[in-house]
DNA sequence: CGGTCGGTTGAAAACAATCAACTTCTGTGG
DNA sequence: CCACAGAAGTTGATTGTTTTCAACCGACCG
């Protein structure tokens, strides 16, 4: 509900595609002084996926930093004989591609037709080296990844199928609220076995708890793509595990 | 289970007690200038706890930064019906106690007895915010926090109990050595149930686990809270699912 | 109109959890 | 020094949730 933002203005002239510095205070470069934004539009790059096509993969040299602007991003993890862990799904405002070692810890790839924008890593680090606000900002956001992350190592490792499904479904809710869509009915861009990655399932099993749920009243699967969360108040038992399972 | 208030122990002299500068570059604080060092100490405290005592819980004011000198610190979420998640052990060099909301995300407890430097939160951010160097410093840590927290999701919704295990002592392993211990045999200070909470397992099967990798002749339990890692190609080659399971 | 893909459903198998008994270790107090 | 109690850990039997294997359905497409 916020009116527009004076600084539109500012970001005009760098061409209608990039909007990652309106998307509020959810992207790191968001809320960033007319100076700061000046100096990240300076070494910013844009980038645009199809639906399935990969940014980058596990292991190749971590040259660039990504920041959504449209769209969803995966990222996963390999094991060697082809077991995957879905680690995250990206929306507008976030941003990936940090690596500690040189290397990409994770592939990224789109999961719907996404817009990014682009910072080569040698360019944001020396950009950070020298804007305060920008690394304040970051840091922040990475404290907040990495509580996440922290939730996710609880829900892979303590919950039932279930548990993991309703959860999963609210934090899906909760981002559409961030991003000003209603709570309900929320859209569900990944594949089956993409959900299932990501939660430590299979398949089936995502599709078996899924029907189950529907039974139970708890959501309806009126169009693939799309889940209506009936009753919130259930699934919120149902994931803080006070629901008797 | 309320162990006494760790403030209270609060050490007023820095001393020769606090060593957290000299822990070569595994500290956040480690390898700093002089000047950025005389900030940091400047708003240093100390703090030591006993086995089993608790430095925080989840859900308290997250009022301070602490940074492990000696000792085992254990993290831990809690589901409301008492499930348990360990989402981190952390040794000499490591820090927590960032949170993105102001409120702890998780409990910290001491598993052996601990020394820690203590920071305040507020100071430790305005410190940051005049210290270029130290920010940057922080940035990399919690970059290679992510990336450990990332692999830890595939462990947990990815990996067998076998595969867990190994994973989880060649860690330990890793990290003695970093230590400059030896690789084998290893100090593991934990508990079965805290291994059992961290690797999303019950007690029960990571004692079967590790009776059945003694009986491979992967590992040797010469006494407790000692494993010693007689066939690290072997763990290796079960950790990265490279051994049929 | 066959073919593929994503998704659902069914039956069986498997891995880990649960319930339970027992052992070992540790610390305490006689 | 020994006896005992409690905690931590191990082992066994059984159960159960999730996986695996398999069949099927509907949509989309050449």
């Amino acid at each position: 509900m916020n009116g527009p933002d004076p600084l539109l203005k500012l970001v005009a002239d760098s061409g209608p595609l990039c909007r990652c510095c309106d998307l509020e205070d959810s992207a790191f470069c968001a809320g960033l002084s007319p100076e700061g934004l000046r100096r990240l539009r300076s070494i910013r790059g844009n980038l645009t996926c199809e639906a399935q096509e990969t940014v980058f993969r596990e292991g190749d040299n971590a040259e660039n930093i990504y920041s959504v602007v449209q769209g969803c991003i995966k990222l996963s993890k390999l094991l060697s004989d082809g077991r995957r862990q879905v680690i995250g799904f990206l929306f507008p405002g976030d941003f990936f591609g940090f690596s500690p070692s040189g290397l990409y810890g994770y592939t990224a790839e789109a999961i719907s037709p996404s817009t990014l924008c682009r910072f080569s890593e040698q360019r944001m680090k020396a950009l950070l080296a020298t804007t305060p606000e920008l690394e304040q900002r970051l840091r922040t956001r990475l404290v907040m990844e990495l509580a996440f992350a922290q939730e996710q190592m609880l829900l892979l490792g303590r919950m039932s199928a279930r548990e993991k499904i309703s959860h999963f479904l609210l934090m899906l809710s909760r981002r559409a609220v961030a991003r000003h869509d209603p709570p309900s009915p929320i859209a569900v861009p990944m594949s089956r076995l993409d959900m299932a990655d990501y939660l430590g399932l299979t398949i089936e099993t995502v599709s078996r708890t899924l029907t189950t749920m529907k039974k139970d009243g708890l959501i309806a699967l009126p169009s693939p793509g799309v889940v209506d969360l009936l009753d919130r108040d259930g699934l919120h038992r149902i994931a803080d595990g006070r629901d008797g399972g």
